[in-house]
DNA sequence: AATTATATTGAGTGCTCACTCAAACAAATG
DNA sequence: CATTTGTTTGAGTGAGCACTCAATATAATT
């Protein structure tokens, strides 16, 4: 069921304030609608019928159907990886060397709670991402590379000061976004909760995994 | 590139014999189309075109648009699990208790080759697992239950003789399938080869976030 | 060689799609 | 109230889509 409340992610980037209530229940229809079958099954009728609002109304404000798309997944690149940056320039601030263990429920903690507040709308991100090859190299390339450098310098430091195992910067990484992942796919596409008891189970496997 | 050696999947299942060459190289030809831009963005003429065959051969022998799809996807499902029973079942019948090691490094193995060999016909299924609630419940459905009843018993043995930690099953089985998914999409999305050393990297991570 | 069976063709069909645009409506401004 | 500015409508359009089918080519059988 479509809910104003998928529109987080809208409301965090201060992206409403341009939008009339009808565009906003644009919003809503795409996201719920996008995330259940697919943009490109997806019909511009369908989405004006659930949203209760002419068809030309969204191409007046969007533009055509991709400009939907992107109004939508724009927030989600635009905010999860400075989030996840922030999150770990707070730990590091706290400790130095910070443990490998608040390094990894720290960044797993925070990537949950964003999961749970924006889940349809990264179920379309993930979906497109899988789809097709442009979508893919077009957002990953927005990718800012900032992001990672902070995040293998932290990594070049706990290795240097023999706390985690002496892998690539790149396979450590893939393993802590593949356990978060795993999860995070089991949630939003077989409807799968996840337990607190999990994510401490994780964090601890992680850790285990990776300390050396 | 489209490729004849795409169809890997089809010789290992009998499922080329009643086919004329016109209709394989239609298989091929969506096969690489699918995986580029996916099912819902690809047309039949298109495909029709790259094969250099007329559009109504698709459908004399596929009977429809998804008809062709499920071919593809078909040796998937009906193989992939049989498969993953038949390897388990080996090291079973190797060692009573098997080792955690042995476990996984054989279940890892004999996915990795697979992955490699049918490259572009797993992106297609999991792309379109991912588009569509539909197709998800379809092919989810059809996991033999005897294929995870295997597996369970297989952990609930280790777990009575503490070898590996106590979680629920669940758990385990989707921290093995995350990283090995992890480097999977890796693979399959984005192009990064996964090399011997990364392998073992990721079967010793498992084995000591799995160890009790 | 004649006949039957199967494979292949490609122009044609109806339908759905994203998108347009002139007109109607609403809100804000002087 | 009059005018401007912005919003919304919905019938209409052309393009592209999956799919049909009668005709033709090819292969198999007798």
């Amino acid at each position: 069921m479509a809910q104003a409340s998928d529109l987080k992610l809208f409301q965090d980037a201060q992206a409403l304030e341009n939008f009339t209530d009808k565009q906003i229940r644009i919003l809503i229809a795409a996201i719920d609608i996008f995330s259940e079958k697919g943009y490109a099954n997806a019909s511009t009728k369908e989405i004006a019928d659930q949203a209760g609002v002419s068809e030309g109304n969204i191409f007046s404000k969007f533009g055509n159907k991709q400009g939907l798309l992107d109004a939508i997944i724009e927030p989600v690149v635009s905010m999860v990886f400075p989030q996840t940056i922030a999150s770990l320039l707070d730990v590091e601030t706290n400790r130095t060397p910070v443990s490998l263990h608040a390094f990894i429920s720290d960044f797993m903690i925070n990537r949950m709670r964003f999961l749970v507040e924006n889940k349809k709308v990264l179920k379309i991100f993930i979906a497109e991402l899988a789809y097709n090859q442009e979508t893919r190299t077009h957002y990953m390339q927005s990718l800012p590379t900032s992001f990672l450098k902070d995040l293998k310098s932290q990594l070049n430091t706990m290795k240097r000061n023999h706390m985690i195992v002496n892998w690539n910067n790149d396979e450590i990484m893939r393993l802590i976004w593949s356990v978060i992942g795993g999860a995070v796919i089991d949630y939003l596409f077989f409807d799968r909760p996840i337990a607190k008891i999990e994510v401490t189970h994780m964090i601890d496997a992680l850790v285990r995994a990776l300390s050396r």
